[in-house]
DNA sequence: CTCCCGATAT
DNA sequence: ATATCAGGAG
């Protein structure tokens, strides 16, 4: 690990210390609904719509006997809803019948779920396991990791491996819980708040934006 | 690659 | 008006 990213990694866990999944969910399988619903989605959101999902669907089998069309009403403002009501449907029933209640606890199995890929699978794992079988790789990571050229690559698959080759494992993560509060607050998509980052001197786009003339 | 899709900031 | 939000499936 070279000298630029462990000053990254030290300064990223000075500002954000508490890793804490900003999803409410009072159980596991909360957190998978949770996760389903968050793609393309503020947390925030998200947060505002599962209390009374959960409160008319809490378990894995009430959701699985749930009228998809009352799934679809309760999660509409998360937008892709018919998709989204159809995944936790169909979630339920696999893990109601297949996994008798319980959250599969490996990567393999969770990103054979309906509506479940690597990110929601790594989420999940680290979230309900404090499991590490790859990084987190969202919107945020992405774009992060492109900005602090801690990879080329475009892809949010090529990045987690970019990722899993530079960090140790031990920061898999926190890293990407604290890269996404920091894309939240500081590095933001449409306009990076660059002069008031800490990371500047380690970050080229930061050096970019700062020798533009406007 | 496209489609799914509502809410919000700019 | 348009880009973007803790993406995934066909």
């Amino acid at each position: 690990m070279n000298s630029s990213i462990s000053k990254i990694l030290k300064k990223l866990q000075v500002h954000y210390p508490q890793t804490q999944c900003f999803l409410k969910y009072q159980t596991p399988f909360q957190l998978v609904c949770a996760v389903i619903l968050s793609a393309q989605c503020t947390d925030e959101r998200v947060n505002r719509t599962t209390p009374l999902l959960f409160k008319n669907f809490p378990t894995p089998e009430k959701m699985a006997r749930a009228p998809i069309k009352a799934i679809e009403t309760l999660i509409h403002s998360t937008g892709f809803y018919r998709h989204k009501a159809k995944n936790i449907l169909e979630c339920s029933k696999i893990i109601h019948h297949t996994y008798h209640g319980q959250i599969p606890s490996t990567l393999e199995e969770l990103v054979r779920l309906p509506g479940v890929g690597r990110k929601t699978a790594n989420v999940i794992l680290g979230e309900i396991y404090k499991k590490s079988e790859g990084i987190v790789v969202d919107t945020h990571v992405a774009r992060l990791s492109q900005r602090l050229q801690l990879t080329q690559s475009s892809t949010a698959e090529k990045i987690e491996q970019d990722l899993m080759g530079i960090l140790p494992q031990s920061e898999w993560i926190a890293f990407s819980h604290r890269l996404i509060q920091h894309g939240r607050n500081l590095c933001i998509a449409r306009k990076p708040r660059c002069n008031i980052c800490f990371l500047q001197s380690q970050c080229p786009s930061a050096f970019l934006e700062k020798n533009k003339s406007n």
